[in-house]
Formats: structure tokens, sequence, C-alpha cells
DNA sequence: GTCTATAAACTGATAGAC
DNA sequence: GTCTATCAGTTTATAGAC
């Protein structure tokens, strides 16, 4: 601790790093260079790269678990009514921001991070995100299921990843995709303007009535 | 051309090996050895590694686009009626099933090829997809765009875009998403049913009208 | 806790014999 | 067109001095 948080240096420049081009693609002494600290420090403080990526992927994840367990617990204590999906999905979007906020880069490098890891089979990180994340995941997924009683369960299931593919992979892209707006339209949208065309369109995807058509 | 296709074998190979683990995870070696030739064939053959994986992207998408522009140049031919939604999206999905049956492992490798080169920035494969695919992507997205006149154009091009992340995302991980529901319901759906639930997923996605909720 | 030096393995690519 | 052998560079990780 003698400079300026080592740890956190390490932190910041992989988050931003693997972020921008995907973890294998980034090597310790890109990182190590970029924070300025020595090559070795990475396996010091933290063992090795599997355990930096999970390190680096905890700092989004555990805040944003804790974040979204507060908000619905503040959300049931102040009211009796059940929570529709509308109102669920608030509470999703708004936790992401206020969890993302404080770190560095906001809401797209942790889209970018969770994209990463479900595009690329690290095996590793899907495991750990499933240990950290799986009563959170669950305890949101019975709100929305609950709001949508007649829905076949199955359905629902696959639903869910069509809400989280949708999400992660437009918000995981969003400069790029935003810069083509940007030249094709002459209109930018700033992410949370994204997010507020995203919640409707979500809100209706989940709730689709299969009857329709 | 004395081993029975070397260069096929190669491509065989290196798209089971690409969709598995990812471009930058796969080295040459693995995919020389898999497909039982010498490590120097692949660059003999193909000249470097980029130019494989665009290789190994094009016997997807190549097929895709010419089949998608005969799927809807025959409708068009066939009817004065324009072309809903609905229909549009049914198009879209049977033009990927007919395109990829004939190349190995069928849809899914593609839409984790297809995933990879969004997710990695690989930058290079980016460039190359709007090359070959601009054209075709143009004309299905005026199609929809023409059924759907009162949205507006930027949030219909963001749209666009929740619904290649829904779709993306979910077929590329379909091995894995399936079975974790046969672990949670003792229930299965093959690719196709998927497909089946996605399509009216995405159909009300597109159509969301601003107005409700 | 930070550094240098280095191990040990792997990477894409190529020259040259056959 | 296929092979061996090898180059030159990279990777993660560690031992040991300070």
């Amino acid at each position: 601790m003698s400079q300026p948080d080592t740890i956190e240096r390490i932190l910041d420049a992989a988050a931003a790093l693997f972020a921008e081009r995907g973890y294998s693609e980034t090597s310790l002494r890109t990182i190590t260079t970029t924070a300025n600290v020595n090559l070795a420090a990475v396996n010091y403080h933290f063992g090795s790269k599997k355990a930096l990526i999970q390190a680096v992927f905890s700092r989004y994840l555990a805040p944003f678990c804790e974040c979204l367990n507060s908000n619905l617990d503040a959300r049931e204590k102040a009211s009796d009514q059940a929570i529709h999906v509308d109102e669920a999905i608030q509470i999703l979007f708004s936790s992401l921001f206020q969890s993302t906020e404080a770190i560095g880069g906001g809401l797209e490098p942790f889209m970018r991070l969770l994209g990463l890891a479900y595009a690329q089979s690290q095996e590793h990180l899907r495991h750990f995100i499933i240990e950290e994340y799986g009563d959170t995941y669950r305890r949101f997924m019975e709100i929305l299921q609950a709001d949508m009683p007649d829905v076949d369960p199955v359905a629902f299931y696959w639903r869910l990843y069509f809400m989280l593919g949708a999400t992660v992979f437009t918000l995981s892209s969003y400069n790029p995709i935003n810069n083509i707006s940007k030249a094709d339209f002459g209109e930018e949208r700033s992410i949370k303007e994204v997010v507020s065309l995203l919640e409707p369109s979500i809100s209706t995807l989940l709730r689709a009535d299969d009857a329709e058509r």
C-alpha cells in the first residue's frame, strides 16, 4: 500500500482493457503497463489471471446484486401491492445505473464484461457468476413470473434469455451502435435514453400474449 | 487436392473450434491437429489466421444472404401485397435454417460466430461482415420499416439491435440454456421450437406501440 | 510489497527439402 | 501441395534480491 493503491489501479486498468478487447486478448503486460505497476504485482495480489478476471467482475456484480436486492426490499416494504413486470424492469435498470455509476466507465463496461463472459466460453467465469448471482437472479425471476402466471414456465424461461440478450448485446455495444446512428441519422441517444427505449420493448416482449398474432 | 480436401477439413475444424471457444482462444495448431493436416497448410491455403477466420465466416454468411434474398424475391414475385413484420421475421428465420442446414452443425455455430464477432472487438471481422452483408441487411430493414411507418426511425433502429441481441445471444447459447431447462423443468425445446417462441416475441418487440403501457 | 531476471510454454508465420 | 524444422515473438507465472 505504498503506491496509491496498486490493487485498485490494476482493477481499473484491467476492467477497461477487458471490456475493450476481451479477456484472452488482454495480456497481463498490457494491464500492468497501463496501470503503471510491476508485472509481478498481478500474480502477487491476485494469484492468477483467472482470479483477476473474477475480481474485476465482482466489482460490478456484487454492488449490483446488493443494490437490486435493497431496492426490491424497499419497494416491498413500502407497499403491499404486488410488483408488476413494468415496475420490476424499471427497478432492474435503475439498480444497474445506481450500482455502476460509482465505478469507472458506468454501465457499458459492465455489460461488455457480461457479454464476453457468455460469448466466449469462459467456463470458470460462468460458474462464478451463477454462484455470486444466483440468489438475486432467482428472486427477480420469481417476481416477474408471479405477475404473468398464465405463461408456460418453459416459454417464460426462454423469454428471460431473449430479454437478457437484447439488453446485454445492445448496451455492451452502445458506443459503436450510437456512432452509426450519428452517421446515418445525425442523431444520438444517451445510454439512459436507450434504456428508456429498451424498458417498454422488454416489457412487451415478456408479456407477449401467446394467443396474439 | 491429394488428401480428401484439405481446405474443407480445415474449414470444418476451424468453424467448430472457433464457435466453441472463440477466435483468439483457438490456435492454428489446435485446428490443424483436429483437421489432421499439417500446420503449414493453413498459411499455405489461407495466408493468415485472420483470413481463415473470414473464410470460415463467409461459408455461413454468403449462403444465408443469398438464401434470404431469393426468398424475398420469390415472395415479392408471388404477391403484390406488402410484406408485414410477422411474415418478414418468418422469412428471416426460415432462411437461416435453410442456409445453415447444409453446413455442419446447423444454426448454433453460425450464431456463435456472429455473437463472437460482435462481442470480441474483432474489428477486421466487423468490417468484413458489413461489406458482405450490408446490402441484404438494408433491404430487410427497409421492408420492416415500411410496415411500421409511424415509429421514429431512430427508435426503430435501436429496436433492430434489441432484436438482433435477443436472437444471437439466445441461439448462440442454445445448448447450455437448453441444458439448464432440462435440469430445472425436465423439459427440452428443440432449436426450432425456440425459434418459434422467438418469432412472436420479436414481432411484438418491433411493433411495440410507444403509446402503450 | 516491489523489483529484476528468467523459466517454460505457447503463438503465428516462413524457408526450404521433397 | 505437403512436410520438417525453426524463427522471432509472445504469453503466464515464479524465484530470489532488495
